[in-house]
RNA sequence: GGGCCGGUAGUUCAGCCUGGUAUGAAUACCCGGUUUGCACCCGGGUGGUCGCGGGUUCAAAUCCCGCCCGGUCCA
């Protein structure tokens, strides 16, 4: 990078500002700046934090003015205004958040499958990362949510909007211009990012150690071994911390006064937590800005820094510990606030579970400051400010308060249960300490952190011992390489698809489901038409089946898949020959039921949106012939009173017979008049998308086939509701003749079972009330008579007795009779006569058991019931064994049963310790 | 999607490792006693398809396999 020769980083408004190039005389890095004297790049650690307590002059705006001004800027210079897009990324399949601007354009803008909705673009995209969950509070610059800032131009598919040159410019003039700082104080480090599969040049923008913007200059690709391939794209990204920015530019000791600190005020006056000297909150910014928490250290800074303000550092750490968490809490509930606001449900997976972690840290940092306060207060807080700019947050506001709510309980509640768990063992084996894997397993399985554990068991003197690195521990278990797979038979579909042209779909259009077209590949049993009237699997609805006719004869579809915009049809029969004309044929009925079940799909959405709340969103569907099954994300299970609502309405919309439109639109059109709502099912990309919308119901984007009218749709039954996980819940249904069919079915057998009762469907219920009743009544008479069966038998039985050395001997043999009874029956005897060994064979045809019990006098003279019982069992060909005072054997042979004499002699060899 | 923990009386659990009657424990409930009444206490009773399905075994709550459900940690 030496060579700066035609480099990127050598812009024009640096030549014409004169500014010069210098290398960081620590880290080695080269830099822009205006001032030639300038020795040090300017970022930590190379320096510390210079505005803290110091900003550098300019105009002071807040959070809300700065992002205005950011807006205004770019759009006065020729950039169009993007609004924000959800925090939750419903468009991607590899992360759950927006973690920067630029992931609202991945992967298909970036790649160019799809252009960006404007170019050049401005937007403040709320983010949210959790990669610096643990910094936040302690390194004050770290937050889990925050707003990207951000300009954006893709010189994409030979259109060339700006690059390097303009967009230093326009960050140089915004600070120079709008912000209004003095061009001296800002510095351009050049660096090279990287991420996502791509990468780029980029220079790192500072005003007193504090970073305000990254410029970066996307085009390449990362190959495996880190190399960087030139790409034709490329996309201008930018980030412009807007937290970030207001803290910079107010010299606020850390982001979170900057940003929330009348909010920080007011918990910390709630929580009575002593208010801290500016001064030492200060140095303390200064310094621990260089590190984050992963690269320790951060208590050796704070060594120093207690030394040079005259404390220990027990003293700072008492000192900061409670202003940490309300920092924490005031972020994580602020992340919360965006990420609840868009509609996630807290979870047990997924994105759910993350909002969940957010929920359980905030109240755990409640409790430790012992706030007097709710979770859904301090969420409300934001929400509160937020909806200033952003009112659609508001919308289910009532819902994440119940959600916080019923978080909060289940949060107490394992926390109860995992905390009886450990006071129980440590009860039982009156353990002096918890080993690790005790913390670990308390943890990792009953959700309890260490640290809770140790405050918890402080007061009965059991030894916590919490290693430095525990999570580290924790994750160390988990790691396991991820093997990623896909189908081979789709691979190789992509494989020998690749540079076909793109089916045209003609099922939109053609109601009858024939046509004629051309062949224009055949990959064994899979075939590619030109075109096409089958309906490939997809937004959950299954393909299309039918025939395909050629010359050469007929071939049933059996599959039909999209391949990237090739439609491929697997087939069962004679193939058709490349370049021939092949006549197809969907089964039209399987194809309405499909329709059925996918308009019926978005009726149950809407009636679940309608009677649960606007937090419901479709997290999965699928659509068969036979039925069709929606996930919905709720955060408690529905209740039948909610299913038999949701029902009812669904097939009130039915019978009001709305229509339904099925329309292309533009992206961006259809997003400004029906918001992010429209993405139920998953996006697909494309610059125009279909929008099925049912008449002042539900709009979706789906490419789905639907019926033209909801009364096409008959009738709708819910079959069954299940969890299928925390936060999400599966409807069940049928439509149509399959729902008809449902009723039909049970019907018939509740008829059957009412003929099996000699009873009707209406009497049924008191039918097996009564037969219930009855069956307990003549059980317990069933008992009665065992227990007086038993006492008859004992009277006779004790006539039977032998009586050798102290011991009563019974031998009995019983013909097919049930063993708990007959133990039933030994247990009394023995009961009663404790020094009686009682042995029972029950004959049961070829084979016999034995069942041997040993009173407890019998049992201080050296008799073992279940030796005795092994030792027979062995002598007539079976085997059994027990305990001390009962033994069962089984697999005897009946006609090997020996004489009772034999049998008393044995039981003897017992008692005299000849144990065979 | 994966790891871990769990599923036994209305509830909280023991028993499982090492197979042999669930004579299970506590609590709740019902009846009786005690008491002016309540609480407490005493006596008795009701209440279990041991999550489901296979397998091993003479014998499975217990061992093995599969599934279902709940909890939890992580992607």
């Amino acid at each position: 990078m030496d060579a700066l020769n035609g480099s990127i980083y050598e812009v024009e408004v640096f030549k014409e500002e004169g500014f010069v190039r210098k290398k960081c005389s620590i880290c080695g890095r080269y830099f822009w700046s205006l001032n030639p004297d300038q020795e040090l790049c300017g970022d930590q650690p190379c320096v510390e934090y210079g505005f803290i307590g110091n900003p550098p002059k300019a105009r002071k705006l807040d959070k809300r003015e700065f992002r205005e001004a950011f807006l205004q800027f770019f759009k006065e210079n020729g950039h169009s205004i993007v609004r924000r897009y959800p925090v939750v990324a419903r468009w991607r399949e590899d992360v759950y958040f927006v973690g920067a601007s630029i992931y609202d354009f991945q992967p298909w803008v970036t790649s160019g499958a799809v252009p960006p909705p404007a170019n050049p673009l401005v937007i403040s995209q709320p983010s949210i990362r959790f990669t610096d969950l643990e910094n936040v509070g302690r390194t004050g610059r770290h937050l889990t949510g925050f707003e990207m800032m951000a300009h954006h131009a893709f010189n994409i598919d030979g259109k060339y909007v700006y690059w390097n040159n303009e967009t230093v410019e326009y960050c140089f003039r915004f600070y120079k211009g709008a912000v209004q700082v003095n061009p001296e104080e800002l510095t351009f480090i050049e660096d090279l990012w990287s991420g996502g599969g791509n990468a780029g040049e980029d220079f790192e923008v500072l005003v007193r150690g504090g970073e305000i913007a990254t410029l970066v200059f996307m085009h390449y690709e990362t190959g495996e071994n880190g190399t960087l391939k030139p790409i034709n794209n490329m996309i201008v990204d930018t980030g412009y911390g807007l937290e970030r920015n207001v803290w910079v530019f107010s010299g606020e000791p850390n982001i979170y006064e900057a940003v929330y600190g009348d909010l920080v005020e007011e918990i910390r006056v709630k929580a009575g937590v002593e208010k801290v000297d500016e001064k030492i909150l200060l140095e303390v910014s200064k310094t621990a800005g260089i590190l984050s928490v992963r690269e320790k250290g951060l208590e050796e800074v704070r060594n120093r820094i207690a030394a040079k303000i005259g404390l220990t550092l027990e003293e700072i750490e008492r000192i900061l510990k409670p202003y940490e968490l309300i920092y924490k809490l005031v972020d994580y509930s602020y992340a919360l606030a965006w990420i609840l606001g868009d509609g996630v449900v807290a979870s047990n997976t997924g994105a759910g579970y993350l909002a969940r972690l957010l929920i359980r840290r905030c109240l755990r940092a409640i409790d430790e400051l012992k706030l007097n306060v709710e979770i859904g207060w301090v969420v409300g807080q934001h929400l509160k400010n937020l909806a200033l700019d952003f009112p659609e947050l508001l919308e289910v506001e009532d819902k994440i308060m119940e959600m916080l709510e019923l978080e909060a309980k289940r949060y107490r509640e394992s926390i109860g249960k995992a905390l009886n768990i450990v006071m129980r063992v440590v009860k039982d084996t009156k353990k002096p300490e918890l080993t690790l894997k005790d913390l670990i397993l308390l943890y990792d399985s009953h959700g309890l952190p260490p640290d809770l554990l140790k405050e918890k068991l402080a007061s009965t003197g059991i030894k916590v011992e919490i290693p430095q690195d525990f999570y580290g521990l924790v994750a160390k278990i988990h790691e396991k390489p991820v093997l990623e797979k896909t189908e081979e038979e789709e691979l190789k579909l992509r494989r020998e698809t690749e540079g076909l042209p793109k089916t045209r779909r003609i099922y939109y259009e053609d109601d009858y489901g024939k046509f004629k077209s051309k062949v224009l590949r055949v990959l064994d049993d899979w075939v590619v038409l030109d075109s096409t009237v089958f309906y490939p699997t997809s937004g959950g609805q299954l393909h299309d089946t039918g025939i395909l006719k050629s010359i050469n004869g007929i071939a049933k579809v059996i599959d039909v898949r999209d391949i990237n915009g090739v439609i491929v049809h697997k087939v069962d029969g004679v193939t058709p020959i490349e370049g021939d004309y092949a006549e197809c044929e969907v089964d039209m009925d399987r194809r309405r039921s499909l329709a059925r079940h996918h308009t019926a799909t978005h009726i149950i959405l809407g009636a679940a949106r309608k009677v649960l709340g606007p937090h419901v969103w479709q997290s999965g569907a699928e659509k068969t012939m036979e039925k069709a099954r929606l996930d919905i994300t709720h955060y408690k299970s529905l209740t039948l009173e909610e299913i038999e609502e949701i029902e009812m309405l669904a097939n009130r919309i039915i019978m009001e017979n709305r229509l339904i439109r099925c329309f292309f639109t533009s992206r961006d059109d259809a997003e400004k008049k029906y918001g992010f709502r429209l993405y139920q099912g998953g996006v697909y990309p494309g610059r125009t998308i279909r929008v099925v919308e049912v008449e002042n119901w539900d709009v979706e984007a789906c490419g789905g086939i639907h019926c033209k009218r909801t009364g096409e749709v008959g009738f709708v039954k819910i079959i069954g509701v299940d969890r299928i996980q925390d936060g999400v819940e599966r409807i069940e249904y049928v439509a149509g003749e399959q729902a008809l069919k449902y009723v039909q079915q049970k019907f018939r057998l509740l008829g059957e079972v009412s003929d099996i009762l000699k009873s009707t469907p209406d009497k049924l219920k008191d039918s097996i009330l009564s037969l219930l009743r009855d069956f307990k009544l003549e059980r317990g008479k069933v008992e009665n008579l065992t227990r007086k069966l038993v006492e008859v038998r004992l009277n006779l039985l004790t006539k039977n007795m032998v009586e050798i050395d102290g011991i009563k001997l019974i031998v009995e043999r019983r013909i097919g009779e049930e063993p708990d009874v007959v133990i039933n029956e030994a247990n009394t005897l023995v009961n009663k006569f404790p020094e009686t060994v009682a042995v029972y064979f029950i004959v049961n045809g070829e084979k016999s058991s034995i069942i041997v019990m040993v009173g407890d006098k019998a049992r201080e003279l050296g008799l073992n019931a279940g030796v005795i019982t092994r030792n027979i069992a062995t002598l007539c060909d079976g085997r059994g064994g027990g305990t001390i005072r009962l033994g069962q054997g089984g697999g005897l042979n009946s006609l090997k049963i020996p004489t009772n004499e034999k049998i008393i002699e044995e039981i003897l060899r017992v008692k005299n310790g000849k144990l065979s």
